[in-house]
DNA sequence: GCCAACGTTGGC
DNA sequence: GCCAACGTTGGC
């Protein structure tokens, strides 16, 4: 017989997931973000990223911010996840390139998470200091063929690579 | 610019 | 449902 736990039930709303967001510095950098102070995160037009944002990024989630196709490419900063998705403005602006055609205003195909400025790290992270960390063999960003836009991180890598910002885990 | 890896499309 | 063709990603 299994006695009645004396431990209350694991909240969800304890859980705080990090993630890591993709961006062209170029289109979107860490700098445009903190003028910005906050951003819809436009541009997503992958099933698996777009699934990521709807159903698994939560308000207060933590996110490295990862300035791609950059020299050199790097986490360049920190972002909180700030509330619920809502549709991708682009898929429905015939003169933008991510307009879509096929994406319907009453079931909008495409959806953006909102996010806010944290930090920008005063020393970034470039992605083969990454590579060299054995500990972070296992991070999605560095498989191989791997290109997703919108990564899950683990709370291991996560203050890993804070660490090599020259970030206290807090 | 190259190209490996992956995702999407569409004919059948 | 298969799969070839095509488009995109993104480091180098």
């Amino acid at each position: 017989m299994t006695p009645p736990s004396t431990r209350p039930p694991r909240a969800a709303t304890v859980l705080q997931r990090h993630w890591l967001l993709k961006s062209e510095p170029t289109v979107y950098s860490i700098d445009d973000l903190e003028r910005d102070g906050s951003t819809g995160w436009e541009g997503v037009r992958n099933y698996q990223a777009r699934n990521t944002m709807r159903d698994e990024m939560k308000e207060g989630d933590l996110v490295l911010f990862y300035h791609t196709n950059a020299t050199p490419p790097a986490v360049a900063g920190l972002a909180r996840v700030t509330g619920v998705v809502t549709p991708d403005p682009t898929q429905f602006d015939p003169k933008s390139e991510l307009f879509d055609p096929k994406s319907r205003k009453d079931d909008p195909r495409w959806l953006m998470c909102h996010i806010a400025f944290l930090e920008k790290f005063a020393t970034p992270v470039p992605l083969e200091r990454l590579k060299g960390d054995a500990a972070l063999a296992e991070m999605p960003l560095l498989q191989k063929g791997q290109r997703l836009s919108v990564q899950p991180v683990s709370a291991a890598h996560f203050a890993i690579v804070l660490e090599h910002a020259g970030r206290r885990p807090s």
